[in-house]
DNA sequence: TTTAGCACTCACTAAGACAGAGTGCTAACT
DNA sequence: AGTTAGCACTCTGTCTTAGTGAGTGCTAAA
């Protein structure tokens, strides 16, 4: 679709208007907006066009014109073609990211501060590890049964899961394991990793290498379930009017809750390029009806990592947050491979 | 604070009817409840004095009577009274709590639990490191200047810390360390570790005995601030009309995000005998005025790990919430020894 | 001590009137 | 042809008024 460059204007209006106030917009107070030097009846003809094309539409007979999700849709399109000379932070601007002492402290850091900034209720789709390069592997003995494994990975990621054998081996072996396994796999992703032992046929042989092999086909099975997202200033998403009846809230924080249905969207985030948006209805759960999710990759220069993201009522400043998001994903990227380097 | 019988049994049945309707109970309306067999204006009598007592409030002259939160008090002063004959369920009624894999998915099946059965946000502090066992150490080298260190505690949990050294030692020094460390404080709770490491003066010897103290001391120093508070079912308090006004349910959540904020209270039932009950203003943070929190420590018999609570509005259903948190407790407490027992 | 009756208070609701904001249409203007 | 001014119309929100109902406190009788 597209519109002529004063119906655009008009659009992108309306929708600031809407933002700010909260309050249907019409044509006599558009009127009064600098910038805008049109009459009042002017620009009724062409809210009437907008109208027909469904990018706004009004309540009532008699009330202003509010945007739709395809007005919206329109208008962040805009600013993201706007936007293609793409602002790259010098590292200066991050300040010093140097202090984090784990993964952690970096992403709570910086999803506060994008909360901060955004107003909105930020989400995290914390470092995967799947995705990310295997660095080092440990076995440590703890019982007659039991073996904890330790996972780090390039990025600084550290994975504990404790396995149960029928029988622990003795330390010394599982010294020998774990070198084996380190010399084998180092510097390939853990998805890498699990494809290459699910491709090794399991022997019943004794040899230390099969028996290496079998420890590692458990050991680095990691659960893909239960995925690493994050939320923090979920107050933020209660101060809105814009979801005041009757449990709408419930209904949003339900999802939240339920991580598993906006991952979708934070992993399609991580490949994609530059800041992904999802508009109202353009969510795939109805609760979210009202929300949109913005979400942007993060990680080294090859390897995305994750995903970060922000949620707010479909009346949200998306110029601010499209920016802040873009400025976080780049600073969390940067904190990350500083982290890294120190190793 | 005394009252005979009648008047106590008209205030537990205001005080219930309130809490089943969320609407001011009126004289008549009580008259026709069963189990008051009273006229419609002995109650108002009564009513008259327990207003007096500040028990009861009325909004307006001509509204219903709604509890005060010394209202509450006394009613679950009362409940908690008559429930001395504290009820200790059999390991049976727990079902299988054996398949879980790790302590965060039995820390996460419970709240959920507890969040089903009590339609409340619930919260837990979880095993806190402090007052747990030490059970293993071990030193993983990441390189130069960097080393992984892997803690275990009898209850199974495992903390990871990455230490920034000068220069990291050969691993067979590490393992040695780790050996001596092993041998010196196994069994000790984490507090009782650092209180003694604290007690030896850093010495400049480089014999390996002082080098690994010097190791533990940053190794055994485990942060106390980030103590790790989790919620779940916060949905459930955005449902409540209690909370109807201007951004009242914003600054719940706020609260809710700082979590130093109910750290207090969390510690405070840790240690305390039983449910631990916050009414209304009761709380020493004003945000929660129209909120209660109650919590009830878990761990083995001797060492209490943490503890488990509810959040929900004044108005909640005491009875059912103090019961089903006795109840997660000691499920709670059975599941861990059990995994526990498994090593 | 309990109860019935009565007068009074006060919130909530419905209905009507009115003001304000907004629209669409038409005719005049540039 | 595009733009603007004017006008009639629609609809919401607010204000007022009146009426209803729930609830109370007080008094007097049982």
């Amino acid at each position: 679709m597209e519109l002529d460059q004063r119906s655009e204007q008009i659009l992108t209006t309306i929708i600031e208007q809407y933002i700010q106030n909260a309050e249907p917009v019409g044509s006599r107070n558009l009127a009064k907006v600098v910038g805008v030097d049109l009459s009042a009846a002017t620009i009724r003809n062409v809210m009437s066009d907008l109208t027909g094309l469904g990018l706004i539409h009004q309540l009532h007979t008699s009330a202003g014109r509010v945007p739709t999700d395809v007005g919206y849709r329109y208008y962040v399109d805009l600013i993201q073609k706007n936007n293609k000379s793409h602002a790259s932070y010098s590292p200066k601007k991050f300040g010093d990211t140097k202090k984090a002492k784990s993964i952690e402290g970096i992403l709570q850091t910086i999803t506060e501060e994008l909360v901060q900034t955004t107003n909105c209720t930020s989400v995290i789709l914390s470092p995967q590890a799947g995705k990310s390069q295997f660095k080092k592997i440990d076995f440590i003995p703890l019982g007659q049964t039991q073996v904890l494994v330790v996972l780090v990975t390039q990025t600084g990621m550290v994975k504990n899961r404790i396995l149960n054998l029928k029988h622990c081996p003795e330390p010394e072996t599982l010294e020998k394991m774990a070198k084996l396994l380190q010399e084998l796999f180092t510097k390939m992703t853990f998805s890498q990793i699990q494809e290459k032992l699910m491709g090794v046929l399991s022997s019943e042989d004794t040899g230390l290498t099969a028996q290496a092999i079998r420890l590692g086909k458990k050991a680095f099975n990691l659960d893909q379930e239960n995925e690493d997202i994050y939320l923090s200033g979920e107050s933020k998403l209660c101060s809105f009017p814009d979801f005041g009846l009757q449990g709408e809230l419930a209904g949003i924080f339900q999802v939240l809750e339920e991580k598993s249905l906006i991952s979708g969207f934070l992993h399609q985030a991580t490949n994609g390029e530059g800041v992904q948006v999802a508009i109202g209805h353009e969510n795939s759960v109805r609760e979210l009806g009202h929300c949109s999710i913005l979400a942007m990759g993060y990680g080294n220069a090859g390897i995305k990592l994750g995903s970060i993201g922000v949620i707010g009522p479909t009346r949200m400043n998306y110029p601010k947050v499209i920016k802040a998001l873009d400025y976080s994903s780049q600073k969390l990227s940067f904190a990350l491979s500083q982290f890294l380097d120190e190793y």
